[in-house]
DNA sequence: CGGCATACCTGCAAGC
DNA sequence: TGCTTGCAGGTATGCC
């Protein structure tokens, strides 16, 4: 399920529970994820400080005061959600972020904070996908949920992150300074694959995923059955293209990692009506539906590349 | 290397 | 109501 911006929500929303703070006890209720757990995964968190959190393409690194790193990966469907410590446990944060999941997603959504602080906290970890309990000397749980158990993670030492197979290839980070046009058209030269499939190559640019890869092309107004190659060729002015498409990639994470700081908020906030994930879409998910480019007579539609859906408008998207 | 299918796993919505 | 089918935002792997 998430891409860049909501891991980047995620790890937010886990800093103010784990940074600085030890990890007191691990509950594993299962040997794998999407692969085998690590040797005695519990047993070399615990008692390990949180020095700091950090994002890396849809990865969360978790920096232990041991020199270790345990990296997460949340898949489609992983998702953590904070019970925070105190003796009252109430304004449980749910630090899971879902662009597309709508008002209906989930019993929590119809309880006011208070309510949900008390709903977590009684059925926490109770959940038959609740495969991993955190407990933080502060008092937090912090519990990792995935449904589809696409998600892994792993633990490794600090200095062997860029040797890691999850890492090595890992391409430009798209909000850094590494993600530009010309190095954009460079990375696209050669490749004869459609523009959609170069842009989730992680290999590429690292953080993107079907969702935002679909809004950013719209913004730029490409194409993408267009070929990667064509973002280096010079007509329509040089670079033109893959400057307007580093700029839409930009744009869109940047705005949606905005809105997730927001829900994020609204979340901790006492009001019930939390707005929550009511991300907006101007492609995706909007097929047969109106474009919405200003003066433009075209109709989402949506295909099928290498097998996953993309969305797009035809008159605008060239 | 590129491109494609398949696999992993579960839940949900739609169609019959 | 219940069954089947297809689909879902992730990546790894194997085959041609």
């Amino acid at each position: 399920m998430p891409e860049l911006p909501e891991v980047e929500t995620v790890k937010r929303g886990l800093e103010p529970a784990m940074q600085g703070a030890v990890i007191d006890a691990v509950e594993q209720r299962r040997a794998d994820l999407r692969f085998p757990l690590p040797e005695r995964f519990a047993q070399r968190l615990c008692g390990r400080k949180v020095e700091r959190l950090e994002r890396r393409a849809k990865y969360i690194l978790v920096h232990l005061c041991s020199g270790e790193i345990l990296a997460i990966h949340l898949g489609m469907s992983g998702r953590f959600t904070i019970l925070p410590g105190g003796p009252h446990g109430l304004g449980a944060i749910a630090a899971h972020a879902d662009p597309s999941a709508g008002p209906s997603d989930g019993v929590t959504e119809a309880l006011a904070p208070h309510e949900l602080g008390r709903f977590a906290l009684e059925t926490a970890g109770t959940d038959k996908h609740d495969h991993i309990v955190f407990t933080m000397n502060n008092g937090a749980r912090i519990v990792y949920n995935d449904v589809r158990r696409f998600g892994y993670m792993d633990l490794f030492r600090g200095d062997a992150l860029g040797d890691h197979p999850m890492f090595r290839e890992l391409g430009v980070e798209p909000l850094g300074n590494g993600l530009n046009g010309p190095h954009l058209a460079a990375l696209a030269r050669n490749r004869m694959c459609d523009l959609k499939a170069f842009l989730l190559d992680q290999k590429a640019v690292a953080g993107l995923g079907n969702i935002y890869v679909c809004e950013a092309l719209y913004r730029a107004r490409l194409s993408p059955r267009r070929k990667a190659a064509s973002l280096a060729c010079r007509s329509g002015g040089p670079g033109a293209r893959a400057e307007r498409l580093t700029g839409a990639i930009r744009e869109v994470l940047r705005e949606a990692i905005a809105a997730g700081g927001s829900t994020l908020k609204d979340y901790a906030a006492t009001d019930g009506e939390l707005g929550y994930f009511q991300h907006s879409f101007a492609v995706y998910g909007r097929a047969g539906q109106p474009c919405r480019t200003p003066g433009c007579k075209g109709v989402v539609q949506r295909i099928v590349q290498s097998g996953r859906s993309t969305f797009f408008c035809g008159l605008c998207q060239r």
